[in-house]
DNA sequence: GGCATATTCAACCATTCGGTTGACGATTTT
DNA sequence: AAAATCGTCAACCGAATGGTTGAATATGCC
């Protein structure tokens, strides 16, 4: 029960791996595709990608010879609740969300791809 | 700037410190009494407590000889509103996060007071 | 069949992490 | 002044993390 936050709150802890969720919550997308902005090897990406997946963050699909990724928004709600509990956050601000992504991608645009 | 959720996310991914921060929204504490519950050294406490504070989710004063350390929630809000942008999880669900509560303390009253 | 594409596996490497122990500095108590 | 308490520091350890490369395994295409 307490792993599951274990593997959320460490899969979310690597800057490259909460970038693939963001990018993913645009669409799904097969790995090469997930690795192709980034500066680090294809088996580097998997890896991340599989830490994903056993945090339940994402899931993978493999149609044909490519491998599907798909958010699993779902596997959030745990931490998010646990999180809630320590003061209480005006609910869900979604503007305040949208200008940390601009914030977030426009900061990885030197970086990352 | 996303250094602050890495070193956030990062921190909240121990059970021990996870368990810390639960702790404190009790009440403010000193370090030695942070450390009680616990099966580990005050040293590795100590350095968990570093790790808490460097996230900015808690700071520590040091009144006389005894280092009180105090839960400050607002570093969790660029984190919660990360996640929120992950599917629309309900409005701040206490309810949830009561039974969730429970359910870790219940789980940690072995090595507990 | 044979070749290209998509993805993972395996072995390796450097660094970080979570813990230990013992010494140490600062403060309070007696 | 001496002794006890509070907390950190420093050095060390084993295990996990994040990355690399090269080979291996599927699958799709000509």
């Amino acid at each position: 029960m307490s792993d599951d936050l274990d593997a959320v709150f460490s899969a979310l802890a690597d800057p490259t791996r909460r970038a693939i969720l963001t990018m993913l919550l645009e669409d799904d997308m097969a790995v090469t595709d997930v690795a192709e902005p980034f500066e680090m090897s294809l088996a580097a990406i998997s890896k991340h990608l599989t830490i994903l997946t056993r945090a339940g963050l994402i899931s993978q699909e493999k149609r044909g010879r490519v491998k599907w990724c798909k958010l699993e928004p779902d596997a959030l709600r745990a931490a998010s609740v646990w999180m809630q509990g320590f003061g209480q956050f005006e609910p869900v601000n979604l503007d305040a969300f949208e200008r940390f992504l601009d914030a977030e991608l426009g900061e990885s645009e030197d970086s990352s791809p």
